[in-house]
DNA sequence: TAATATAAAGACTATTTGGTTTTTTTGTTA
DNA sequence: TAACAAAAAAACCAAATAGTCTTTATATTA
């Protein structure tokens, strides 16, 4: 990696927690500046501007989530198991620690469907992933016999994700992770009865 | 009503839908000042700072919210119809009609849980209204032998909001009402089955 | 109606914002 | 090591920010 990838990088890492905690309009870039130690002319030359940093830092919290979900989704062999590891996987996870700020999904979704229409766009394409990968399950469960066929695949997985985001929204209102953990109980009772 | 208490009333209407779709950050006192048509010496003789005309604002877009939700669910007499009528609220209501910008206690939630701890407060305090009043219909249900004894009414009403808020929050990403209808439909079957 | 208090307008300020430009340093290669 | 290019530092800028202060207009009341 060169020398401009790494500060890249860098900057990147380093200011990610901040935009995915005080979000877009909380987070200046001389907090940027400060937190990564670099000068004003190296973000400048390491960045066309902020949105373009700022989609960088997006997609780095997406990686880091999306990666820590999708090895824990990976040693589950079965649709049932799978589907019922997404809820477990956040009840159990820390995800403070992942992606400190919460989910940069709903984080950026909440300040940009209005205001920024084009980090939008990633945001959506975010969602339509994580969708993608629950509705894989489910097709596949319907094909082994596991999941009833008459279960509407898209919808399920928007209520799943729907009451994965409302909990981790409520769980860090309060912060009280018992409540996502709870919630997360619920889910899956949830998930069980209806496939 | 007196000259300034009508002053301030102005203010916190005509800004109301502002800050509730762009955010405290998103929303500057110059535009403030342009959609309310007031001046600044105008403004600063009605709020003391913009914190305070925040809040002013917050309590105005819930109360919004909080009245056509309670008339709503006031029609029901038995606990079972009573909360059948939550999400049928949100799936009938619109909601960026009576709150545009969407539910205003989770965008401020996601802005202020870690920036504003002050406005934080509010936020909770809405909730647990939210929460007050689920568990009250929970309660009385179970008097009436209309719900089960063993349910745990705060953790169930946790449940409801999360996946209240979570599909808000996607059905505004997807500017798709459908998504938040669907999910209120399974909401209200996973209601049906567990009470 | 004159005196007083209140409300609103608008000029003003200090600070911060995102971003540019120039200069200096660092690294690479002939 | 000399020449060049890339990267980073730092000075600089215009615009916007929240908030203040002085002035003017509008009510209220003696």
């Amino acid at each position: 990696m060169d020398k401009l990838s790494r500060t890249r990088q860098n900057i990147i890492a380093s200011s990610a927690a901040l935009f995915n905690t005080y979000g877009y309009y909380g987070t200046s870039i001389s907090d940027v500046l400060q937190v990564s130690g670099y000068s004003k002319g190296a973000l400048y030359n390491a960045f066309e501007d902020k949105e373009a940093l700022v989609k960088e830092v997006f997609k780095y919290n997406l990686n880091r989530l999306q990666t820590a979900f999708i090895q824990a989704i990976a040693k589950k062999d079965n649709a049932r198991d799978k589907l019922c590891t997404i809820p477990m996987f956040y009840a159990e996870f820390d995800l403070e620690y992942v992606v400190p700020g919460g989910c940069p999904i709903l984080n950026t979704a909440l300040e940009t469907d209005d205001a920024h229409p084009r980090l939008n766009t990633l945001v959506r394409s975010a969602f339509e992933n994580w969708i993608a990968i629950i509705v894989g399950i489910l097709e596949q469960g319907k094909k082994t016999g596991e999941i009833k066929p008459d279960l509407i695949s898209r919808s399920f997985a928007l209520y799943m994700i729907s009451t994965i985001e409302g909990s981790i929204a409520l769980s860090k209102t309060y912060k009280d992770s018992g409540i996502l953990k709870q919630n997360m109980r619920l889910l899956t009772q949830h998930i069980q009865e209806r496939i």
